[in-house]
DNA sequence: AAGTGGTCTAGACCACGAC
DNA sequence: TCGTGGTCTAGACCACTTA
């Protein structure tokens, strides 16, 4: 396998590697090679194929052992959740086994509430690019997620938005802007009648609520977000690893 | 400022930096020196500067501009948790505002359930050690925890296991077992009426349930638990950070 | 003793942003 | 143009596990 310059030779080797282990070439619970013989393999550094398998163990995917080796995670199904995908819902979805498909329920713009005017710093007057979707597993609905985004932040009409993409692409595409990191809340809450006739049956008493704050690399709040998850149908579900 | 032997360089610049940006050394928003500036302060390699301002970057402590340089994260807290941390209940708890403090409800040995068996495989003859906590923020009860241990990774007697310490402890002290990695469930339910009794007043109608499974780096079952978060007083708070 | 991962160095070159 | 962070290399030495 050549590497070629077009991406950088770490996400090439990652990528090649979690190929390697999602498709079974690396069966769960077998050792994979050493650091040395990928470094060959590959024809890298071995500093190289240690930031790739750090990047691996970080997500729980392979378990490294100090004079022993490094083994394929047999109790983490390569699909499942991690902390870094967390909140790609399309992702989560799949990885609880149902096909997903998004609904875009309204695009619009809307004057913002009291709390995004503190939580952005915006006065009264300016606008929100609000969006609602509904994710669905197979049929059901699971996920209600409304987005907002301060109007003045958008480069393109409104009316040229997709409500099906993601809030990152979103803020890709129409507002040039890259998210560097998000906070979210997590709580429960009772399932309100508005969101019992969105989300149908299948719907327990309680939901979780996601409260999401989106923020680029020079701190400007990007966009807010509340979600309501039926975790009645699907698991939220974080892996966590240590050195 | 020395850097010593006794711990490894990277951990001990780390927490230099970060003890300078929790005491205002480097007050949120301002520039911290450049990596050639630091590795010749600490008399390190830029690779180990990297390593630890990569470290720092990943929790959303400080952000990092190409070709601009490395800023304090004026949006997160110090004290605000981030995923290493997160089951840490202590710190959660006080990086809410709260004192924190905890108390034993039981400890001691009793037969394992289906769910047990099934999780950990084990057999029906199999004792488990189970414990049960109480924690506190200030004189209000937030997070019932019950954990339990396969009885036959104890290597002491049971009236001699303190159940003061945090459930990783208690894995090194009386088991001589390492958490390598942890699988964690999120999920809303409906507040019983035991954990109404339990948890007093200021418990809203809705809990989150925290249900984890800690493993070893040999990918062997050390424990499992079941939390109750009552999040009508204590925010679950995540922060994500991407490269 | 041999092989594994863990730590750290010194230096090269590149991409990007501010001035 | 200059200084910043981003990428990658080649190699040294150590700690640990297994045989």
């Amino acid at each position: 396998m050549r590497v070629t310059q077009s991406k950088s030779v770490v996400s090439q080797v990652e990528e090649i590697l979690h190929g390697r282990i999602r498709d079974d070439t690396y069966p769960p619970g077998s050792r994979i090679p050493s650091e040395s013989e990928l470094s060959e393999e590959f024809g890298v550094s071995r500093a190289t194929v240690r930031t790739v398998l750090a990047k691996l163990a970080a997500t729980g995917l392979i378990l490294r052992r100090q004079g022993d080796g490094t083994y394929v995670n047999s109790k983490i199904r390569e699909t499942s959740a991690n902390f870094g995908n967390l909140w790609d819902f399309v992702n989560l979805i799949e990885s609880n086994g149902y096909k997903s498909s998004i609904k875009a329920l309204s695009v619009g713009l809307r004057t913002a509430t009291e709390q995004e005017m503190t939580a952005l710093s915006i006065g009264p007057e300016e606008k929100m690019l609000s969006m609602a979707r509904l994710f669905y597993a197979d049929a059901q609905p699971v996920i209600l997620a409304n987005n907002a985004i301060p109007a003045s932040y958008l480069c393109e009409e409104v009316d040229r938005i997709d409500g099906h993409l993601p809030i990152r692409e979103i803020l890709r595409r129409y507002c040039r802007q890259e998210i560097a990191f998000a906070i979210t809340d997590i709580r429960s809450a009772l399932a309100s009648d508005e969101i019992k006739t969105i989300m149908g049956a299948g719907l327990g008493e309680t939901v979780l609520e996601l409260q999401l704050a989106f923020y680029s690399k020079d701190n400007l709040p990007l966009a807010l977000g509340v979600n309501y998850f039926n975790d009645a149908i699907l698991r939220l579900c974080l892996v966590q690893a240590w050195s």
